[in-house]
RNA sequence: GGUUUGGUAGUUCAGUUGGUUAGAAUACCUGCCUGUCACGCAGGGGGUCGCGGGUUCGAGUCCCGUCCAGACCGCCA
């Protein structure tokens, strides 16, 4: 038996009692006349104690011998400490030591095992299983298992089951780049790993598994960022005999259960909003409620002066930096060098100090007076103090560039609470988006998405102007979950492919399944995918996901611990027919 | 594909205007220490300054190229 109890366990409660513990050997203290070994697990550390008095000479030999890692295994008889520690929990006692064996010995590691390691990130995901040891890590997965957990209690309790989707799949040229797989026994034929399963689960309510689940794996090969990784998991799920309003709830309700057993945080009827209104208050279609900074849209008390940058504009737009007055002339010049950097792409900021005393002075007081700026303040909602940052040009340029500035001051000012929780459904989406690279429309959702009855006579003759039955659901500025009604007859479906540039051969090789299997008894579905590993980021209170992973990918869609990927064999390539270039 | 920041001891970093033998902290090793728990004290070892080329009397420092890593833009139905 390598063990009676674990690292974390030993209280008061058991002094006297003869134990046998196995961990790692955390660090040890020699005082000379005795010696402290931290012992870790898991569940925590609890301190042995070789004494010269009281300690066998060899014992005592071994245990000053004892490195940084060591596995180790000792019996021993747990004894109140002379000066107890407050805080950790095994702080009253300890093991005075009777045997020690050496389960495994270990080389110095290369970073420091403690809650704030020396180690920088590339050290540590090159060898991240010492990584996990440490507490940050460690109890990051293990919120990840309370999160899923929940999810699979509350979905089940509320009639879903969770079924599994095949991984190898077929390569739709819609959407995000597939990983591919060569196929073997099918010489020059690949699979394609899933983007997500989501003509598989629309094909589960065709077989009249109403309610369906699944924590999966989804693949996609596109390039990464902090909160992207090239394989992730999603909470997937379809329902059907659905309208929409019965998805939000179903969803809301899980929603608000995880915020309650995972953070015990109560939240009212989550709001919603439309695509529409979210891009002209926050200029983006996943805006962070937490805090204000509402967009004042300044068109018509602007373009009636002189100023030809706002009166060739199609936009001008503006919010109020709470406080921002009291930036110096030097920090606003660097806020205007940060619109314009090539990332952000703005061409200047025009801005107006609201002082104390009711006036205003700003960066265009040639061409505006005191009224004009007072009815700016009033459209942005600029109090005393405050600083109005104004943007112009193409609409969906300026709300872009406006929406990341509102993110960077709330960040600098500290709006953004990771404690406090903000949903917002965001709902009717446009059903197509047009795309300057192929001059064609795309599906902004995917092409399964129904349009709104009332709008599919549009389609003709304005598609840009159709709106679907979508939806997305945004916690902190973050999108965590979208989904949609989906098309469930053969007729839509196809009038949908019509417009996507689809020819009736592409469609049938591409989709023939689904299609077929709307001519068999389709009910009406929909559904929703969350993101997990952002999900359970942000329920953690934090920004990056690859924490939350136990085995993330870098920036480049490389396992710096494994290697991958790399090259495979002649060999291989050639049973799989394949020749690199 | 693009923009940008970085690469110096095991690790995290500093290194000024180009100038003597490249430093600190931590980790590691040795010794001391009668209750430590971020133990303390004394001492010690440890460097291809990412790689290649160039400018210069002289390059960690300047220039060019390249590789690697991070953040962001494009991309992510």
């Amino acid at each position: 038996m390598y063990r009676t109890h674990h690292c974390g366990e030993l209280r008061a409660s058991h002094i006297n009692k003869k134990v046998t513990l196995s961990g790692w050997v955390q660090k040890s203290r020699d005082k000379g006349f005795v010696a402290w070994v931290d012992l870790r697990d898991r569940y925590g550390i609890t301190q042995l104690v070789f004494d010269a008095d009281r300690t066998d000479e060899k014992l005592m030999e071994v245990a000053r011998n004892l490195g940084r890692e060591y596995v180790i295994q000792i019996t021993g008889k747990v004894i109140e400490r002379a000066s107890k520690n407050p805080n950790i929990e095994t702080g009253d006692i300890e093991i005075l030591v009777e045997a020690l064996k050496i389960l495994n010995p270990a080389e110095v590691p290369p970073f420091t095992i403690e809650d704030n390691t020396d180690g920088g990130e590339e050290l540590r995901m090159k060898y991240r299983y010492l990584d996990i040891r440490r507490n940050p890590v460690k109890n990051n997965l293990i919120f990840r298992h309370k999160v899923t957990q929940e999810v699979r209690n509350y979905l089940s309790s509320i009639d879903f089951i969770e079924i599994e989707t095949p991984y190898l799949i077929k390569s739709t040229p819609e959407g995000a780049r597939d990983f591919v797989v060569p196929s073997r026994m099918n010489e020059g034929q690949f699979y394609a790993l899933p983007q997500s399963p989501q003509t598989f689960k629309q094909l589960l309510m065709v077989g009249g598994m109403d309610k369906y689940f699944q924590i999966v794996k989804c693949f996609r090969d596109e390039d990464l960022r902090a909160d992207r990784q090239p394989e992730f998991t999603q909470i997937d799920c379809e329902m059907a005999f659905v309208q929409q309003e019965d998805v939000l709830q179903s969803f809301e309700g899980l929603t608000r259960h995880l915020l309650k057993t995972i953070n015990g945080v109560e939240v009212d009827a989550f709001p919603r909003m439309s695509y529409d209104e979210a891009m002209k208050t926050y200029g983006n279609d996943k805006p962070d409620i937490r805090f204000g900074m509402k967009f004042g849209e300044l068109n018509t008390m602007a373009q009636h002066k002189d100023f030809n940058v706002f009166n060739s504009a199609e936009l001008v737009v503006g919010i109020a930096v709470p406080g921002g007055n009291s930036y110096s002339r030097k920090e606003i010049d660097k806020l205007i060098d940060w619109v314009k950097r090539p990332q952000i792409g703005a061409l200047g900021m025009v801005y107006v100090r609201c002082n104390d005393d009711g006036t205003y002075k700003s960066s265009v007081d040639k061409f505006y007076d005191q009224t004009d700026l007072s009815q700016w303040a009033k459209a942005t909602n600029a109090k005393a103090g405050d600083l109005i940052c104004v943007l112009s040009g193409k609409t969906s340029a300026v709300r872009a560039q406006l929406s990341a500035l509102r993110m960077e001051l709330a960040e600098r000012l500290n709006l953004r609470n990771p404690k406090e929780f903000a949903p917002l459904w965001i709902t009717d989406f446009p059903l197509l988006e047009w795309d300057e690279d192929t001059q064609r429309y795309h599906a902004m959702h995917h092409p399964f998405t129904a349009p709104k009855p009332e709008d599919i006579k549009l389609l003709d003759t304005d598609p840009g102007a159709v709106k679907a039955n979508a939806y997305d659901l945004v916690l902190n500025g973050n999108e965590i979950g979208g989904g949609s009604i989906r098309i469930h007859d053969k007729e839509t479906q196809s009038l949908m492919f019509d417009h996507l540039g689809f020819t009736k051969e592409q469609a049938k090789a591409q989709f023939g399944f689904l299609m077929n299997a709307f001519e068999y008894g389709a009910p009406p579905h929909g559904g929703i995918a969350f993101g997990l590993d952002r999900l359970v980021a942000i329920l953690g209170g934090a920004e990056t996901i690859r924490d939350f992973i136990a085995f993330p990918k870098n920036n480049s869609g490389r396992d710096v611990m494994i290697d991958a990927p790399a090259p495979i064999d002649q060999h291989q390539l050639d049973e799989l027919g394949l020749k690199i270039k």
